[in-house]
DNA sequence: GATATAAAAGTATTTAAATACTTTTATTAC
DNA sequence: GTAATAAAAGTATTTAAATACTTTTATATC
């Protein structure tokens, strides 16, 4: 359902906001070896959160990635959205382009309560909510 | 999740489903036809659910694709394993690649949930509950 | 048994995502 | 203001899935 890339982005998310309590920057490389990813598509992929507000960044030395604690209370739906788009909670189970309950694929009803409950679980999840457990060694971001 | 020809393999079983009343087979171009897909990807998939005995085949004159009733008690789940291979339902959500209960990803529980859900659905849906609101015209396997 | 039909099998191309490489721009420190 | 650093931006390549094409095999009909 979720890209690599978006994927990729929620781990790299979740790792600058391990970093924001001390106020350090991260660099791409810093970031793409903690997540296990590629450094380009991590690049790539920070400049897209730097466009749409999900993080900040500042070129030069000293410079890298940050994450504000504004920021830091975003769901991860916001971080999905910027990357894969606003069409993805949407799209049919069998892949029909014009599905709806009005014109629908056969398992339409059952699909929906499956996506629209991974959509609910993405909004109500925090970045700041998924950092805790990193944060304390319970869960990781690579491996 | 799935991919675009396991959804595509999806729809043409559903659609041999509906020839079985009359006994008729079905070749390559009409299941393509009917259910919008390439002719090409749907050759190479009903082939392959051949091989995993998801539904059945005939060369020459008078061939085609077809399904037994048996079969028509299979889960979608077959369908899916067959096509996607078995480890779909074991992903870890954030591409972690040993993503388990005592070294999990921060969402490991939730997306849990989430996964089985939809792998209940799949194994409790069998084609011969899909088939039904297709041959009552409330259903669709295309547009 | 010759012919026609349709799937099976094998190979090639296209497409989109992911990854890699290069150049430019902004910022800091001296 | 020069040099160094690091992100931004633009372009190119690789990879895997999807799609396309070609040849072979099995079956039915005459």
């Amino acid at each position: 359902m979720l890209s690599l890339t978006c994927k990729t982005a929620i781990k790299a998310v979740i790792y600058l906001a391990t970093k924001m309590e001390t106020g350090e920057k991260a660099g791409i490389r810093e970031i793409a070896t903690f997540i296990n990813a590629s450094e380009h598509t991590v690049g790539k992929m920070l400049q897209t959160l730097v466009k749409e507000d999900v993080i900040n960044s500042m070129k030069g030395p000293n410079g890298g990635f940050f994450i504000t604690g504004k920021q830091k209370n975003q769901s991860l739906l916001k971080i999905i959205h910027a990357i894969d788009g606003t069409e993805i909670f949407q799209q049919c189970g069998l892949g029909l382009s014009k599905c709806s309950a009005t014109h629908p694929c056969p398992i339409h009803d059952d699909y929906k309560i499956i996506r629209d409950g991974f959509k609910n679980m993405c909004q109500q999840k925090k970045i700041s909510d998924l950092l805790e457990p990193v944060n304390d060694g319970l869960a990781y971001l690579m491996g």
